[in-house]
DNA sequence: TTTGACCCTGTAGCTACTACAGGGTCAATG
DNA sequence: CATTGACCCTGTAGTAGCTACAGGGTCAAA
């Protein structure tokens, strides 16, 4: 054990759930290295891009854009530099992710009134929701 | 007056606070009728065109898909319509929209505690975020 | 040997815009 | 009457983050 198995693109696919297309894309984009290719040109990844990958998947999965994990994997390279940038990335998101919930609810909320005005079972001409949008 | 001053583009634009190439782009998918043209083929709007475009801000301006909107266009503009359709359509948008609030939550919440678990200050190497992005 | 599952590249599609390039039009000014 | 600057036109390409082919090559098992 140790010696690292290399993985077919099915198999990286497999193991980290994401989409083999979606893994050429981020090749492709540079979010991920080229990995060794075999004899017949299959990718050939090692454990490597597999942990690589792992950190895009879990950092997409938290909501974080392609050049915010850029940055963080560019970070997380450099392993003596300050952690403050990483933070300060994070924090952005989440102010980010704070502000769309915030602007979701409002929508959320104007929905369920609009929903509420209206008795249901009319025709459209009558309807509470279709004026609203009609006249501001 | 009661005679419509026909708009050029520019100023339905200013009229509705949307985009000149938004508005052709409108147009262009078919959600906008293609308003009549003077004779050196700018486009002439009149009311008709405003109010829907104005229904169409406000729709998305709610969060709705140009999908959304031109099938409420449909529903409004057959008057006799049921409003079923129309509340139906609303009640759709008003779920999608709390998954995704609910969705954003659990992401807000995991990356504020993630936050709070870095000290700060200290190098990338022992960085909590940056450990927590590489193992799961 | 053939079958079926897998891999390759390259390109086009998706949403909802936005941003040009490269032209034409129009009203006011000198 | 020419010019200037603000406006308008079409058509195409770019954005994010994938996804879905087409049209081929590879490989292991039956």
């Amino acid at each position: 054990m140790g010696q690292d198995q290399a993985l077919t693109i099915g198999a990286m696919s497999r193991a980290t759930g994401i989409n083999i297309e979606t893994i050429r894309y981020y090749e492709r984009i540079g979010l991920l290295p080229a990995p060794p290719r075999t004899r017949s040109n299959y990718r050939a990844y090692t454990s490597i891009e597999q942990k690589r990958l792992n950190f895009v998947r879990r950092t997409r999965n938290l909501g974080f854009s392609i050049d915010e994990i850029r940055a963080l994997l560019c970070l997380s390279d450099n392993a003596n530099t300050d952690c403050r940038e990483v933070t300060e990335i994070a924090r952005n998101h989440l102010g980010e992710t704070k502000r769309k919930i915030a602007d979701l609810q409002v929508l959320a909320d104007e929905l369920q009134s609009l929903i509420a005005s209206c008795a249901g079972g009319i025709s459209v001409v009558d309807c509470r929701i279709i004026e609203a949008f009609a006249h501001a």
